[in-house]
RNA sequence: GGGGCGGUGGCGGAACGGCAGACGCGGCGGACUUAAAAUCCGCUGAGGUAACCCCUCGUGAGGGUUCAAAUCCCUCUCGCCCCA
């Protein structure tokens, strides 16, 4: 196979290919160019037998050179920062991965053109810290320690070792010497502090609310736990219920306003637009209705408070308080029924478009505030205790989903907002849009929009009730009833209440041992009574200590910040550090995160700020959303048993293969479904770029032509520069976009163009030089491991990491001849080329002259001439 | 229901309103080989023509603006995402 005669069958054929009919002469010389090559590699590395190193210095084989140069790299700490060093800083970061276990194809289609972009930007001269870590809690840990008997902390343990050594196969320039993993307690001891600080600030709070429960196993359950539609306890298949149980929360809603503003941040529209709807900012009015006959009341929000004339019933959310009071005797069955019927629905269900919006009268009445009139309470699951006041007026003229609900009831529909041109007839549908109110007392006449203002004024003067701002944004619930996740640093003291652990006891360490996984559905920390034994620490007797563990989004909340000083245990973050490195610069990760860690990540930095940690009010400038590696369009997962393993294709091809591929096969921002059918083709272009390098390399010049080159063709010289820096341009705009996918286009035509110039064309070296330093230097981002080889092989001084990103002239990328296309009517009938700095006049006339056009004007005078410069000219018969 | 994004050869995808299909895969033909693999060369949107030139048609469907539309506008349709 790797036989004397392969190779030197192999060299005959190229030498024939190149040459024309010298078959005896070039061979001659082709061998006793590798002859040389052969000698001198001996002298240098005499230890080794001669012919096996030859073999090697002849084949690409990737992962002999990869493991090579990330040993080298690694050895050189040419990725560790020098975070003392601020000039032309940049912060890179890409989002840490959860420790799944295995690295799939979908990290790499994440990480790797991010990898791509940061040793681009190294190589423009920027100073960039590209920092990695483990997203180490959550909830896979535990499962597996609950199916297959594992510690969780020694299967986080052992999928990060893995990992680790998976994401150093891909040649990336991260900084490990500053890996941060959350599991790790001198990371989540940071995460208590921050609670505490919030507590003390009213940003943490207890409060009820409804969860997901499993009656059989008595445990709440997280909602990605809840199986299907029917909503079952993925562990006994028992129907699921909402409970109310005291939960912890962080106010993000404080910073709802702020959280709104998105001025100083270059982030895709689409993630600030999810942002703006998750937050839900409307404006409107809060008012009191009373309940007939009761001294009960209820407030209702409404940002339609110009059609309030027009309600005809109130519904209450199954769940609000009032409901059990005001229900008529003669109800209670139904509605009893009907708030256990809801609570099994999720929000989702609860809101879906598709479904029938029923409801159940309570048989007691309300009294609309602004005409006294009497209207029926009802309850519908339409309506929730999480938005708003958990009550709305039905004003069903003007609303689709009470417009539904009153047809269905039989409730009446009067109209109070007259559309354009109304006469009076009853409407086929809701009317949502502004009109000129009627039926509406004092209001009649008036336009809706400032009828909006007028209520909310008198209602205000009259004290039924007042301007509001609502949110559909709520406080984040950290509370998890799960073992693996950051302590809650608080004990309950049967005399002083809710007590934060005092700052000097942190972290409260998540106990590793004495800790069981037995499948109860209970956190194992309930069961762990060494651990719920806390003291007060304003009386110091005993208090228990909570045992529910924070949401792993807390982990993820500011995990940027610890990595600029990771081994620090004396302070939150390291304030010079943070005040030159940060905010992150890029920030480059999937879109399904745009309103959960994106937004919370923005939380904490302002909660930091007020903290007086920092003093920037946002985490990351600037966002890049990739697109999603799918097989069988479904997201790539351990669970679902879909995942697309890197490591073969890195075995047999090349870490640098799947780099490249990956960022080929579309526009990063796309994704798509896994197709492994094209990757041949770049592993063949890196092969040719290989052999086409080493020829350079090995023989000083292209195609071992240096015995018979003929003097220089001026012609040939300049084309050769013009298409070396036409591609540098190219692949600097490209690259700049994150438009990886034509980059590497425009770098495997570049090599198409050298691979027939070298065969063809006579060339000259320093040209040539430029052009093969120029392409490995293009390449180095993309395909690290074989541009550094290459780059050796040709006397490059270490490391082509290391070296400036090519610049283009203009005047050298500059084309000498134009090709116009020449249109009649609009079609293209000829191409005429021309010269460069041809005036419009020579243009025209050249495309006057042009046989093709003169046929199809038919012998008619053209009635119009449009000269588009360099592209095209179109003439115009009638 | 509202909003956003998208629909281009057999496939992944290129294309500042200006020559549609770059680049790659696949396919076909050829060179090399006893043969195969690998490598290299040529062709490859559909149709008309034996072939070349050339012509016609072509970017989900239909209409519009324009000398010129994959690109801008309108209507519809299908797919994905978000909101209700």
């Amino acid at each position: 196979m790797k036989s004397k005669t392969t190779r030197s069958v192999k060299t005959r054929g190229k030498t024939k290919r190149a040459g024309a009919k010298k078959d005896g002469k070039q061979r001659a010389s082709a061998e006793a160019a590798s002859a040389k090559v052969n000698t001198r590699k001996a002298t240098q590395e005499t230890s080794r037998p001669a012919a096996p190193e030859e073999e090697k210095r002849k084949r690409y084989i990737a992962t002999e050179i990869e493991k090579k140069w990330q040993a080298r790299w690694e050895a050189d700490h040419l990725w560790h920062t020098d975070l003392q060093n601020t000039t032309n800083k940049f912060f890179f970061l890409t989002m840490y991965p959860y420790p799944s276990g295995d690295l799939h194809i979908g990290h790499w289609y994440a990480m790797a053109p991010s990898d791509t972009k940061v040793r681009y930007l190294r190589m423009t001269g920027k100073n960039v810290f590209f920092p990695i870590g483990f997203d180490a809690f959550g909830l896979p840990a535990e499962n597996a320690a609950i199916k297959r008997g594992i510690h969780p902390y020694k299967w986080t343990m052992d999928n990060i070792a893995n990992m680790r050594r998976q994401l150093h196969t891909m040649g990336a320039t991260f900084d490990w010497e500053r890996e941060v993993v959350t599991c790790d307690p001198r990371y989540y001891r940071w995460n208590q502090w921050f609670f505490v600080e919030m507590f003390k600030r009213g940003l943490a709070y207890k409060k009820m609310a409804a969860v997901d429960w499993c009656p059989k196993d008595q445990t709440v359950l997280a909602r990605e736990q809840v199986i299907g539609p029917e909503r079952l306890c993925e562990r006994c298949d028992t129907p699921v219920v909402k409970k109310d149980l005291e939960q912890w929360f962080l106010r993000i809603t404080a910073y709802a306003d702020e959280l709104l503003d998105f001025t100083h941040l270059d982030w895709p529209e689409k993630v600030k637009t999810l942002q703006s709807n998750w937050i839900g900012r409307s404006e409107g009015v809060q008012f009191t209705m009373q309940v007939a006959n009761s001294n009960a009341s209820f407030d209702v929000f409404t940002t339609r408070q110009d059609t309030v004339f027009g309600m005809t019933f109130a519904v209450l959310a199954p769940e609000h308080t009032l409901v059990e009071q005001i229900t008529t005797p003669d109800r209670k069955g139904e509605v009893e029924a009907y708030v256990f019927k809801t609570r099994r629905e999720t929000e989702i269900d609860r809101l879906s478009t598709e479904k029938v919006r029923d409801g159940v009268f309570t048989g007691a009445y309300a009294i609309n505030p602004m005409n006294g009139a009497r209207v029926p309470i009802w309850i519908g699951d339409y309506v929730l205790t999480t938005y708003g006041t958990g009550a709305i007026m039905g004003v069903p003229a003007h609303d689709e989903r009470d417009y539904d609900f009153a047809q269905r009831y039989g409730l009446g529909i009067p109209v109070v907002i007259a559309p354009p041109n109304w006469t009076g007839e009853p409407l086929g549908a809701a009317y949502t849009e502004p009109g000129t109110m009627v039926n509406s007392g004092e209001f009649d006449g008036m336009d809706s929009e400032r009828g909006k203002a007028e209520i909310a004024k008198v209602m205000e003067e009259r004290g039924i009730g007042k301007r509001t701002v609502n949110y559909r944004l709520r406080d984040w619930l950290i509370s998890r009833q799960r073992y693996w996740g950051t302590p809650i640093p608080v004990v309950y003291c049967p005399e002083h209440g809710i007590q934060t652990v005092p700052e000097d006891e942190l972290p409260v360490v998540l106990p590793l041992e004495g800790v069981e996984f037995v499948p109860t559905g209970e956190s194992p920390l309930v069961k762990h009574k060494e651990f719920q034994y806390g003291k007060c620490p304003i009386c110091g007797r005993p208090a228990r200590r909570e045992t529910d563990t924070m949401d792993t989004f807390v982990d993820s909340s500011w995990y940027q910040y610890d990595y600029l000083d990771p081994y620090n245990i004396q302070v939150p973050i390291n304030r010079a550090r943070t005040e030159t490195w940060l905010p992150v610069d890029q920030y480059t990760g999937g879109v399904e995160h745009a309103v959960m860690h994106l937004l919370y990540t923005r939380f904490w930095t302002k909660m930091m700020r007020d903290l007086g940690l920092i003093h920037f009010d946002e985490p990351m400038l600037r966002l890049y959303n990739q697109g999603t590696i799918l097989t069988g369009g479904m997201r790539m997962s351990k669970s679902r048993g879909n995942v697309v393993a890197p490591d073969p294709y890195v075995q047999s091809l090349g870490a640098d293969t799947v780099r490249v591929y990956l960022m080929f096969i579309g526009p990063w921002d796309q994704g798509g479904d896994w197709d492994d059918s094209g990757i041949g083709g770049v592993h063949r272009w890196l092969q040719r770029v290989w052999t086409l390098v080493n020829e350079t390399a090995g023989e000083g010049t292209p195609a071992g032509k240096s015995t018979e080159r003929r003097d220089l063709a001026p012609g040939d010289e300049r084309e050769l520069r013009r298409k070396t820096h036409q591609t540098i341009k190219r692949a600097t705009d490209d690259m700049e976009g994150f438009r990886f996918n034509t980059m590497v286009a425009a770098l495997m035509e570049f090599t198409n163009y050298l691979q027939k110039a070298r065969e063809t064309a006579s060339v000259n070296m320093e040209a040539w030089r430029e052009a093969i330093n120029s392409l490995l230097l293009m390449l180095a981002p993309s395909a690290p491991h074989l541009a550094e080889e290459l780059w050796s092989r040709i006397g490059g001084p270490y490391s082509i990491h290391q070296q400036a990103w090519p610049k283009w002239d203009p005047k050298l990328a500059a084309e000498e001849m134009m090709t116009l296309a020449v249109q009649v009517n609009g079609k293209v009938r000829d191409r005429i080329e021309l010269p460069a700095g041809a005036t419009e006049a020579e243009v025209k006339q050249a495309a006057m002259a042009s046989a093709n056009v003169h046929r199809h004007l038919e012998g008619k005078a053209p009635a119009q001439v449009i000269y588009v410069p360099g592209r095209l000219v179109s003439i115009v018969v009638r």
